[in-house]
DNA sequence: TTTTTTATGTGACTAATATCACTAAATTGA
DNA sequence: TCAATTTAGTGATATTAGTCACATAAAAAA
């Protein structure tokens, strides 16, 4: 990879000493829609900071049942990853690519290098710890204090702005994985969106009524 | 405060110039048992580093709802606190003296110098980053994934652990505060533990059998 | 086209938790 | 000491979510 093009990708990034850096020490991976990133248990060497694309990050418990908490997206990179690098312990999370997504990848002593080294490294890391905090939080309150309902409701408003559209095309399977319940579940709440005809629903595809967000609000 | 009773308190933080530079310029706060230290929405100035004592750390929802987190302890400092700070925004929890508790409060500046300035302040802060990821996936786990028996069990032991002892001076409300679960709730579980004899419970007292820790794992 | 697979719809039932209503005991404090 | 307050116990009921069983429909594969 060019300079000039991480230079693109990375627009919040902009001394070109730790951008060279990145491109002499980083390695640079493409991962495949679905492809899976990191499981719990595997160990990280490589802190990741994505180019292009999405990550989806999942909390996973002992049997299996999952629980969506943010994405990653170009320019960012994974405080769980700052976090279990530093500590040299296993992935708490499980990674998945939520399309395809490339990203470069950092050997851990070069993170903990740069913190001194670069300004600007220190600040994005900083900045990294605050943003997944907030989205650990929002994860948190969702599964504390929010019922079904509300949940999937804020699901679909995510889904739909990570995806700059309002056709989701997924099933209630899916769906219902990433909020750690059962399918029957999120179909009988979709049901009743589309009664309120705040949805429609599809084999495979939810189309979305362009005001969704501001009904749900009220 | 002297430099020696600081070192004291702070076996973690060996680096005389630091804690020079955290007596200079840090302000010692001692809260009463029960003191309400921070609240939603109230703006944080000082980064916290605890002393003696312990501190409790809610998430509130706007019904006023309440959620345990977790305590910082004795050369603990709060990870949200640093990133409030460092952005300015204001504070997205509650925290509570749990008991009589001594802090010395660093001003915002100080600290983002003294990453640059103090290896150890770095590694310190790093840490924290760390042990509050960790501590909110705990959290998350707890509401996402089990029953409030077990819940309640394992706040329980973290209570016990927290205040080395095997007596909770508490009450069943206060506890369904903690859990986000009302009263009744509490006091039916608490009840099967007894018939279990597990614990026993008085008023305002449970008293929990020494063993109560390896019981409650199988 | 026919079969097979995958996805969805839905009734019936169960489990977990929350809420309401009330009683009773312990503690406080006037 | 005795009324008031706080804390705890508990039945009845409601709500929310999870599970089971099966029907139906759409898409993919043979």
């Amino acid at each position: 990879m060019e300079l000039e093009e991480l230079k693109e990708k990375l627009p919040n990034l902009t001394d070109p000493n730790l951008l060279e850096a990145m491109l002499k020490y980083g390695t640079v991976h493409v991962f495949q829609d679905g492809k899976t990133i990191t499981e719990p248990g595997q160990f990280i060497k490589m802190v990741p900071v994505i180019l292009e694309g999405a990550i989806k990050i999942m909390r996973m418990d002992e049997d299996g049942k999952e629980l969506f908490l943010y994405y990653l997206e170009p320019g960012e990179t994974c405080a769980l990853s700052l976090t279990c690098c530093s500590a040299s312990k296993p992935s708490e999370i499980k990674a998945v690519a939520e399309e395809k997504t490339t990203l470069i990848g950092i050997p851990i002593q070069k993170h903990e290098e740069w913190t001194d080294k670069f300004k600007q490294w220190k600040e994005f890391v900083a900045m990294t710890y605050q943003t997944r905090f907030m989205e650990m939080l929002v994860a948190l309150d969702a599964v504390a204090f929010k019922r079904m309902d509300e949940r999937l409701m804020r699901y679909i408003v995510t889904k739909m702005k990570q995806q700059k559209t309002n056709e989701l095309h997924t099933t209630h399977q899916e769906i219902a994985n990433e909020l750690g319940t059962s399918r029957e579940v999120i179909s009988r709440l979709l049901k009743q969106l589309e009664k309120k005809k705040w949805i429609e629903l599809g084999r495979n595809i939810i189309y979305i009524r362009d005001d969704f967000e501001e009904l749900i609000s009220i």
